[in-house]
DNA sequence: TTTAAAGTCTACTAAATATATAGACAAACT
DNA sequence: AGTTTGTCTATATATTTAGTAGACTTTAAA
């Protein structure tokens, strides 16, 4: 699990967005400035995003992007799986991105890949942008509510 | 934390040197063929090894390879940090390799990102070579020996 | 003392990935 | 109609990754 400057960006723009939910459409443009994001390169992440569903645009004058979903229901881990991929250290050990590396026949290794995979997963799978934002309930309280032994890698 | 090939290559060289511990030099060839390895690949990642201190080796025909230390007194954790660089996910948050990046100021994002790169370092750092080869102790039933809350993170 | 078998060193290359940038196009509002 | 904003496709550039090539050095055995 590496991030990248894409994906760091995907979250930057998620969380502008979810600061601003509710409060109409926000323009590109609004979206870069603020967070210091490249716009061109900007634009090319939210339609991404959009694809998934995770945001809504409209264009003309007066256009720009929301939020598809409130904030609490958009997971890190999902943001992160889809611009940069696995979530595990080595495709080997990673459930929706599997293939094979050399590391294959080591199975002592795998299992600790495999470990690392798992608990990144289930950490990232908690958080969600409500948790991102400044006024969200921070990461560290408030996962207490919901399934608690809730387990599910990836 | 992403595993890059050299990096695995690395692993089972030194898993394959763990298990030849004490049974004196091993040609790069046959770690190479065993592991199945790009002989001239692995030559340069030995060479990183060696200067490392990890391994020694002996030039000339009998020449070879052999671990430095024994294999309970490499972990992971440093292995993957001399071939790929921080094991958090954003150098951001990394305290060996620390650099800006993007979210610098969400810190929301990088508390998340903090506290996977501590799980993940101390993950690593409490697996060794010795529990990495076949008939060396499990990474799961050992680590009770020493220190117990030791959470050297990085 | 030559020769062969190792490791060492430096350079180069090819492919993939990451990080953008450019510009024409489409839709919506005024 | 004209301006603003998002959309789409292509291109560019830099960096990293994953090797390959070949000359050089050291060691031991013939």
């Amino acid at each position: 699990m590496k991030i990248s400057s894409k994906c760091e960006y995907a979250c930057l723009a998620l969380i502008y967005l979810a600061e601003h939910f509710g409060d109409g459409l926000v323009k590109i443009q609004s979206i870069a400035s603020t967070k210091k994001i490249p716009k061109k390169f900007l634009e090319q992440i939210l339609i991404v995003l959009k694809q998934r569903g995770y945001v809504k645009s409209k264009k003309g004058a007066s256009g720009g992007y929301r939020l598809a979903l409130p904030p609490d229901k958009i997971t890190l881990a999902e943001v992160i799986r889809l611009m940069d991929g696995a979530l595990a250290p080595v495709e080997s050990v990673s459930k929706y991105f599997y293939e094979p590396t050399p590391i294959e026949q080591e199975e002592r290794l795998l299992g600790v890949f495999r470990e690392i995979r798992d608990y990144v997963a289930a950490r990232l799978e908690r958080i969600t942008f409500r948790d991102l934002i400044s006024g969200g309930r921070s990461g560290e309280s408030g996962p207490r509510s919901g399934k608690k032994t809730a387990r599910s890698s990836g």
